[in-house]
DNA sequence: GCCTTGAAGTTACCG
DNA sequence: ACCGGTAACTTCAAGGCG
C-alpha cells in the first residue's frame, strides 16, 4: 500500500477537513505527475511569554483548558540572546491562534505572546526544515475518493513519513501559462461593473496560443472557455505581467458581475487575496512577473514592452504599439481587430518570454529563502531576508519577535570621499568582497549578541565599534553571523563548481541564478538591519555595522595613500585607485594582512571622468566599454534625448580628450530639435507618482499630468509612472505637463527642451572643459565669427 | 511689487 | 514596507530693495 515517491514542492496550504487541520503540499513527481501530499499530523501553536513572578504550573493548567487548546509545554528558549521561559500553545486549529493569543495575552500572569502570526503552512515548512522548490522523498499512501474529489489533480498521498530532502538541483519540467487580458475602455480605465474582458490571450509553455474573446461583447462565454482551458491544460505556474493588481482583480470582479464561475486553481476555485498583496490560486503558483521587472533598474519605464525589448525577447519590427486610447476603437472598427488580436497575443508571448528569464530565478530565491514560489517576488526585500532569518532562529532556538510599529529613526551611514575632479587614465577600480554581511560576520554583529549599555560584561569577550560604542559578543557566533556565513560559503561553493562546468548546461544555469540569487539576500541583509520594520530591529546593530564601514573604507584608503596610490575616489566599500600592477597588489595583500578582509579590482579604466560631484562618473573599460554611473544617462527621469546626447558628449570626450567634436554634436541635435526633427518619443519624460494626487504639497509637472489623465478617465494610482511633455504656453513649467498620449508635437516647448533638458546634461561635463553655454546655443553663422 | 536666495519638496540614483 | 548619502530639479516663501 505505502509507496515511496520523489516530488518537487510547488506550493504549499492547509485545508480544515472535520475539523482537523491538514497541510497541503502540491508538486510535481520525478515521473512527472502532478501530485498532492497531505500531512495530517502538524498542529498550530503559539509561545506565551509569563511575568516573571508567574506560577508556571496554574499558568499551564489555566490554558489547558481554554477552548482549542491541545497541549502547554514549558519551555525554555532564547529571545533576543537571552534565555527565556515559555508556554508552547498547541491549538487544534490554525483559525483559532489569533482569537487564543488576546485571550492568553488577557491572562494577568502572562506578558505577551510569540510567533502567534507565522501562517500554518510556512510554520509547517520552517519546523520541518522543508523549503518550496526543492526535491524530497517521503513514503505515503495513495487515497481518493470523497472529500478529495474537489482537487483537480492526479494523486494525492496521505503523508506517512518524513519528508526526506534530496541533492538534486534540476526543477522539473513545468507548465507555464502566460496570460493577458484586454478589456472594452471607451471611457478610459475599464471598470469591470460593464466594460466587457473582450479578449483572454494565453501562450503557455508547450508553444500552444490560445485567444478567448468576445464576440458581440458578450464576455460570459470568455470567462468560461478560458476557465475550461486552464483545466485542461492544467499549468503548475500562471504568469501574468501585473496581473496581481489588475487582470485577475479584473476577472474575479467581473465573474461576480456576470454570475459566472472563474474555475482556476487546483480546488476548481478562483484566486483570492492573499499576502503581500499577490493573488493565490490553489496548487497553483500565481507568479506576477512585473514583480521581476522591479529588480531590473536599467529598465526606466516598466511596461511590458520595454523589459521585453531590455531582454531582447521580442523581435522589434512588425511590433504593434497600440496606448490606452487605441484599444476599443481598434475592437470596434471590424477591420482593424485583427491588428488588437495580435496585439494582445504579442502581449501574452511576450509574458511567456520573460517567465523564461523570471521564473528560474524566482525557484531559486524561493529555493533560498524559503518563501513558496508564488509568494517570493512578491515579498519585499525586507520580507525575504526576515524569512531566511526565521529558519536559523528555529534552527537556535531564537524565538521570533513580533512585527511592530516603530517611530522612523536615522543613524549615520557609509563614507563617500570627494572625487578628483577630471579626466585620468588607467584607473582601477576596487572594492571590497560583501563588505557589509563580512562585517556582521568578523564582529558577530546582531541582535542576538549586541550588548546593550550598562549590562556588566569582561572587555575582552566583546567586540566594541568604533565611533559608536556599541558592543557585540565574541561568543557564541549570533544569527547573523550564521545566517550570513552559510550565504557566503554556499555562494563561494557554488562559484567554484560553475568554472567545472559547461555554461550552456542547463546545471551551470541553474547555479548560476542560485548564486545570484544568494547574492540578493546577503546583499540585502545589512539594509534589513536599519528596518524599523524589521522583527529584530535594533538601531545599534545597522550603526555599529556603518561604522566599522567606515573605518574599514578609511583605512584601507590610507593604505593606498602610504603607497603612493593615487586614490581618485571612493564609496562605501569601494575605490578607485592609480592602476600600477605592483603598488595594486601590495595594496591587496596590506588590506587583507591589516583588515583581514578582501579588496579585488573590480574593474578597469582606460580613462575616466569625474566632476566635483559625488555618485558620478563615466569612463571607458579596458573591454572598450562606456559605463556611466549616477549622471542622467542612467536615469529615467530626463528626455530620452538628453540622456542621448549626454552619452554621446561622454563618448566623445573620453575618446578624444577634447570637447570640440562634442560641441558640435550638441549643436547639431539642437538645430534637428528646431526643426522637429527628433523623435516625439524621445521628448517624453516619465516619473514615478510616489503617492496619491492630493498628498502633494507643491505643484509639480507629473501630477499636473497625472491630474489630466484623471480627468480623462485613467487611474493614475500612487506607484504609476506617468510619461509627459512640456508644451508651450504661460506661467510654470509644472503647469504646462501634458500626458504624451494627448500631446501633439506642434505643442512642444522646443526652448525647455534646449535650455532645461540638453543644455545642463551637456554642460555638466563641458563646463569641466571650460566651454561655456553660449558655445552650444550659438549657431553656426555666430561660431564661424568667433573662429575668425 | 519685483528680484534674489535659500529652504523645502521631490525623484532617482550609488553602493 | 531595505539602509543612508547624494545630486539635481522646481516650487515657494522670506528677505532685501526701493
Amino acid at each position: 500500500m505505502s509507496e515511496e515517491v520523489t516530488f518537487w514542492i510547488l506550493d504549499v496550504g492547509y485545508e480544515i477537513i472535520a475539523s482537523q487541520p491538514y497541510v497541503l503540499l502540491w508538486g510535481i513527481s520525478d515521473k512527472n505527475e502532478r501530485i498532492l501530499v497531505v500531512d495530517s499530523n502538524f498542529r498550530p501553536y503559539f509561545y506565551a511569554v509569563p511575568k516573571e513572578t508567574a506560577d508556571l504550573d496554574r499558568l499551564k493548567d489555566h490554558i489547558s483548558r481554554l477552548h482549542g487548546v491541545l497541549s502547554v509545554d514549558v519551555l525554555t528558549k532564547s529571545f533576543f540572546g537571552k534565555p527565556t521561559t515559555v508556554l508552547k500553545i498547541t491549538c487544534n486549529l490554525p483559525t483559532v491562534v489569533p482569537k487564543l493569543r488576546n485571550e492568553v495575552k488577557k491572562i494577568p500572569d502572562i506578558e505577551n505572546y510569540l510567533e502567534a502570526d507565522i501562517r500554518f503552512y510556512m510554520r509547517y515548512l520552517i519546523d520541518n526544515d522543508i523549503y518550496p522548490c526543492k526535491w524530497y522523498r517521503f513514503k505515503g499512501y495513495s487515497v481518493s475518493g470523497g472529500f478529495w474529489e474537489k482537487y483537480n489533480i492526479s494523486k494525492i498521498y496521505l503523508l506517512q513519513s518524513k519528508l526526506e530532502p534530496l541533492e538534486r538541483d534540476v526543477s522539473p519540467r513545468l507548465r507555464i501559462l502566460a496570460f493577458d487580458i484586454e478589456c472594452y475602455n471607451p471611457l478610459g480605465t475599464p471598470d469591470p461593473k460593464k466594460d466587457p474582458v473582450i479578449i483572454i490571450s494565453t501562450a503557455n509553455s508547450d508553444g500552444e496560443k490560445r485567444q478567448f474573446i468576445a464576440e458581440d461583447n458578450d464576455d460570459k462565454t470568455v470567462l468560461v472557455s478560458f476557465s475550461e482551458y486552464v483545466q485542461q491544460y492544467d499549468p503548475d505556474i500562471i504568469v501574468g505581467y501585473n496581473s496581481n493588481r489588475f487582470d485577475w482583480i479584473y476577472l474575479t470582479e467581473r465573474a461576480k458581475v456576470l454570475g459566472v464561475k472563474l474555475i482556476i486553481g487546483r480546488d476548481r476555485g478562483p484566486p483570492h487575496p492573499s499576502v503581500y498583496g499577490h493573488q493565490s490560486i490553489v496548487g497553483r503558483a500565481n507568479v506576477d512577473l512585473i514583480d521581476y521587472a522591479e529588480s531590473l533598474y536599467e529598465v526606466k519605464v516598466k511596461t511590458l514592452k520595454e523589459v521585453a525589448d531590455y531582454l531582447g525577447l521580442l523581435p522589434k519590427e512588425e511590433r504593434i504599439i497600440l496606448s490606452l486610447v487605441e484599444i476599443y476603437r481598434y475592437w470596434d472598427d471590424k477591420t482593424k481587430r485583427h491588428l488588437l488580436l495580435r496585439y494582445a497575443q504579442e502581449d501574452a508571448d511576450a509574458t511567456m518570454l520573460l517567465a523564461n528569464v523570471a521564473l528560474p530565478f524566482a525557484i531559486e530565491l524561493s529555493g533560498v529563502v524559503g518563501l513558496p514560489l508564488d509568494q517570493v517576488l512578491a515579498a519585499s526585500v525586507g520580507f525575504r531576508v526576515e524569512w531566511y532569518l526565521m529558519r536559523f532562529a528555529y534552527k537556535d532556538g531564537e524565538l521570533f519577535p513580533n512585527r511592530e510599529e516603530r517611530a522612523y529613526a536615522t543613524y549615520k551611514g557609509a563614507l563617500v570621499f570627494p572625487p578628483k575632479k577630471g579626466i585620468f587614465n588607467n584607473v582601477v577600480y576596487m572594492d571590497f568582497t560583501a563588505l557589509y554581511p563580512s562585517l556582521m560576520i568578523k564582529y558577530n554583529i546582531g541582535p542576538d549578541t549586541y550588548v546593550p549599555p550598562f549590562v556588566d560584561v569582561s572587555p575582552e569577550n566583546v567586540y566594541v565599534a568604533p565611533e559608536v560604542g556599541h558592543r557585540f559578543l565574541k561568543e557564541p557566533p549570533g544569527l547573523y553571523k550564521k545566517a550570513l556565513s552559510v550565504l557566503l560559503e554556499k555562494r563561494k561553493e557554488i562559484r567554484q563548481k560553475l568554472k567545472t562546468l559547461s555554461s550552456d548546461s542547463i546545471e551551470y544555469k541553474t547555479l548560476d541564478v542560485r548564486q545570484k540569487a544568494i547574492k540578493v539576500i546577503a546583499n540585502a541583509s545589512y539594509g534589513y538591519t536599519g528596518w524599523t520594520g524589521a522583527r529584530w530591529y535594533i538601531k545599534a546593530v545597522a550603526e555599529a555595522t556603518t561604522a566599522w564601514g567606515r573605518e574599514t573604507i578609511l583605512r584601507a584608503k590610507q593604505i593606498a595613500e602610504k603607497l603612493g596610490l593615487t586614490v581618485y575616489y571612493g564609496d562605501t566599500d569601494s575605490l578607485f585607485l592609480e592602476n600600477i600592477s605592483e603598488k595594486i597588489n601590495e595594496f591587496t595583500r596590506l588590506v587583507e594582512k591589516e583588515l583581514g578582509l578582501e579588496i579585488k579590482p573590480d574593474r578597469i579604466y582606460k580613462v575616466i571622468f569625474f566632476t566635483e560631484a559625488k555618485k558620478r562618473y563615466a569612463g571607458i573599460d579596458d573591454k572598450g566599454k562606456l559605463d556611466v554611473t549616477g549622471f542622467e544617462v542612467v536615469r529615467g527621469d530626463w528626455a530620452e534625448i538628453a540622456r542621448d546626447v549626454q552619452e554621446e558628449v561622454f563618448r566623445y570626450v573620453l575618446t578624444e580628450k577634447k570637447p570640440d567634436n562634442a560641441i558640435k554634436y550638441v549643436r547639431d541635435v539642437i538645430k534637428k530639435l528646431k526643426r522637429k526633427e527628433i523623435a516625439f518619443d524621445k521628448l517624453i519624460i516619465w516619473k514615478t507618482l510616489s503617492k496619491s494626487l492630493d498628498e502633494y504639497k507643491t505643484k509639480s509637472a507629473h501630477v499636473t499630468a497625472a491630474r489630466y489623465l484623471q480627468r480623462h478617465g485613467y487611474s493614475a494610482p500612487p506607484g504609476s509612472q506617468i510619461g509627459f511633455v512640456i508644451v508651450k504656453g504661460e506661467g510654470k513649467v509644472s503647469e504646462r505637463a501634458v500626458p504624451y498620449q494627448f500631446a501633439k508635437y506642434d505643442d512642444i516647448d522646443i526652448d525647455y527642451y534646449i535650455s532645461k533638458q540638453i543644455v545642463p546634461v551637456a554642460m555638466r561635463i563641458l563646463s569641466v572643459f571650460n566651454v561655456t553655454e553660449n558655445q552650444l546655443l550659438e549657431d553656426r553663422q555666430a561660431s564661424l565669427a568667433d573662429f575668425f
